[in-house]
DNA sequence: GTCTATAGAGAGATAGAC
DNA sequence: GTCTATCTCTCTATAGAC
């Protein structure tokens, strides 16, 4: 969007082909030691190519974040505004997080990257991003009506974010790096669905919900 | 070790300097991000001297692993032979880990970064310092007498300390990179002790222990 | 032990042809 | 749109003086 606007079909393909590649190499080995070359190669075009549709690196891997990032919010969104109840919310959201990152498993290794990356100085980075899913969070679930009376939580939602958060992403970053032994694949359907329950029994503990129930 | 052996008070320093910065810098920058040369000025010598007492830059980055992992070894080994009961070895590893990543918050984002890095070629790296501490567990935990009968977990101990680690790990990490609006201080005794009775919540949880009984 | 100086590789950015 | 060629910068590693 920032370069030449991408017309034609062809243009617009290509485009989406630099987006893998990048999205798929920036997770796996960080932006510093992904090479522009690796990402090109994968596309099958030369390097000097993708500065034709991303000014530079730092853009390209901007724009990576936005789609992945972006998927995530929209994901989220449409439960959080369809459920009724805050336990429902928290259920289906959880739900949602568990599956997105299921599917789209790259967003554990950005996260992780991006979060152990103390300094700031990127810029944008994925703080721009996060920013837009605690609006999403605190708008649809915190600042809704009759919601501030409701004894919210025996924990800081923050707290419950990042535990929830934390267990995920390392659930499904570490266990075939840490572990590869033992031949786990997080990714698959029972090992998440397992996963899945984990997390909704650590989000609703922390919540001081003791059972499953109603509101 | 592997180089000029470090006899000598001073060269003793300065070894353990080199250590020290390289420690915070991998830490906070990451192996590729680190540059020697901000190493060496940070313990005030030069950056060829670096390589007196460290064959090359991975092998320094080795050695800073070594240092952070060997602590959480003895810090976890020294509790865990200790305790006597199951529930007591669960729960003084699990405060025993929370103490140790605040007392030396670096490892979180050294694990965090080497989870990441889904490319298995940097030969030792954090793989054979994890695999020194899942040994650790397996003989000190699950393999004493009486134990494997014990009604051990209603989860796979790999996803309890899956989940536990990420929690923390994420928690000292991402709330001042993500949050950084609201000035929480992770390594805070107080927040530090919230974090705590949370990750036994959840450790006790996955568990299927209900309240915090005896054995 | 610690330094200065330099060699050499890697990778991003840019210019311009097709 | 995509390519080739090249410029330039950064950073590691090495040689050798003090």
């Amino acid at each position: 969007m920032a370069q030449g606007a991408t017309h034609g079909a062809r243009a617009e393909k290509t485009r989406a082909g630099i987006l893998d590649a990048a999205e798929a190499l920036f997770a796996e080995r960080g932006f510093d030691a992904t090479r522009l070359e690796d990402i090109a190669e994968r596309v099958g075009i030369r390097r000097a190519s993708i500065v034709y549709y991303f000014k530079d690196k730092r853009e390209l891997y901007d724009a990576v974040l936005e789609d992945v990032f972006g998927g995530l919010h929209d994901a989220l969104a449409e439960v959080l505004v369809r459920s009724r109840t805050l336990t429902e919310q928290i259920e289906m959201g959880v739900l949602a997080w568990v599956d997105y990152v299921g599917r789209r498993p790259s967003i554990a290794r950005l996260l992780l990257r991006e979060v152990a990356d103390a300094n700031r100085e990127h810029g944008a980075g994925v703080l721009e991003q996060t920013q837009r899913l605690r609006q999403l969070v605190q708008h649809e679930v915190l600042d809704r009506p009759n919601r501030k009376q409701t004894k919210l939580a025996a924990v800081d939602p923050v707290h419950l974010a990042s535990a929830v958060a934390g267990a995920t992403i390392f659930f499904v970053a570490a266990m075939p790096t840490l572990v590869p032994d033992l031949g786990f694949d997080p990714l698959s359907r029972e090992q998440l669905e397992v996963h899945k329950q984990e997390v909704l029994h650590i989000a609703q503990r922390l919540l001081g919900i003791e059972a499953a129930p109603e509101s």
